[in-house]
DNA sequence: CCTACCGATCGGTAGG
DNA sequence: CCTACCGATCGGTAGG
């Protein structure tokens, strides 16, 4: 389903952005060299430029990547005639699937947009502000269908995201849990929370 | 309450330690420099070297007292007398609190704490595990008593710190909303999720 | 794809 | 607290 997966028709530019992912998650952009990086591929840390322009341009194709895979999601469930509770349980199991399929882009795209450079940086700001817009409306309608508890519905996009967010430190440690016993606990945890 | 504000006893050390937190904050520990750090406090880059012993010292000192400051209160509500839920409650109120009131430092902890060197990482993720277990302690507790829904205890130690993380984004673009209404629409919506 | 190498910047020291 | 300066490492280029 997402470009982020790395298969036999990849690039060598896509090699060099998924051992980025990976670089990046496990020491942070700025603490990775583009020395280490060519040695995870392979390679002298020159000929690293005939595939790409500079290390930046890495760092903005794992986040716009991301990105996209999100907002793409969130724009098909916004208008479906599913209840709300539906749409935002859809929501939270994307999230979740996409933790698990691509950690390390999610997570760098998490941790590190901040070292975009700007126009890259407010751009992707906007789009996240935006995509908290568009669950926060949901929110809202369940809570005029009396479908949801009164609740501030920013606060409830917050404690959502961030909720899933949390993955990222249990795929660091694995705990003997399956994918779905994960998904269906947090699932419950957050929406009857939210439900009425 | 905490050793973490910087009032007219402190030391010039206190202040670098502060000036630090909030420029390794906003910038990120590694693409943070010494010299940046040495205009916020007012010096040449040099003089710093005084006072402290080297830049990794600031970072373990903010995650440290960070670490000491939640592993206390912990400590004091764990054995408490009161109803599961209401120990829960307090932990969750004390994480919004501490998010509020030592910003700077608590979002270093939680993001920068991956650039420690041994054997301060694997202190600290023994301390934050062992953090984690306690929690999970208390929630189990509080299925066992039948207060509490059947969950994954792990799982919603995870949820619950996770969406108490999230305070993080709202802080750095402050919607109006009063320290109350946060922590009450937080707490309504993960102890709801909680109880049966 | 490599070797050779650049200017810039880094954390930190010496010496006063 | 400063000036002067160190070796190391950085992202990236030239040239083949």
């Amino acid at each position: 389903m997402s470009k982020i997966r790395t298969g036999q028709g990849s690039s060598k530019k896509d090699v060099i952005i998924k051992k980025a992912a990976s670089l990046f998650r496990q020491k942070g952009y700025a603490a990775s060299s583009m020395r280490e990086l060519a040695d995870l591929v392979g390679v002298e840390a020159p000929s690293l430029y005939n595939h790409i322009g500079s290390k930046s341009e890495l760092l903005q194709a794992i986040c716009y990547t991301v990105a996209n895979e999100f907002n793409g999601h969130l724009g098909k469930v916004k208008n479906s005639k599913e209840s709300c509770s539906k749409r935002i349980e859809q929501v939270i199991r994307f999230h979740i699937e996409m933790m698990l399929e691509s950690f390390d882009e999610v997570y760098v795209a998490n941790h590190e947009w901040k070292q975009l450079g700007d126009p890259f940086l407010s751009n992707f700001l906007q789009q996240r502000r935006s995509y908290e817009n568009v669950m926060a409306a949901i929110i809202e309608e369940g809570i005029a269908s009396k479908e949801f508890r009164k609740l501030h519905s920013h606060v409830a996009v917050l404690t959502i995201l961030s909720a899933v967010r949390g993955l990222e430190s249990w795929l660091r440690h694995r705990k003997n849990i399956s994918k779905e016993d994960l998904e269906n606990n947090m699932v419950e945890h957050l929406l009857n929370g939210l439900n009425k």
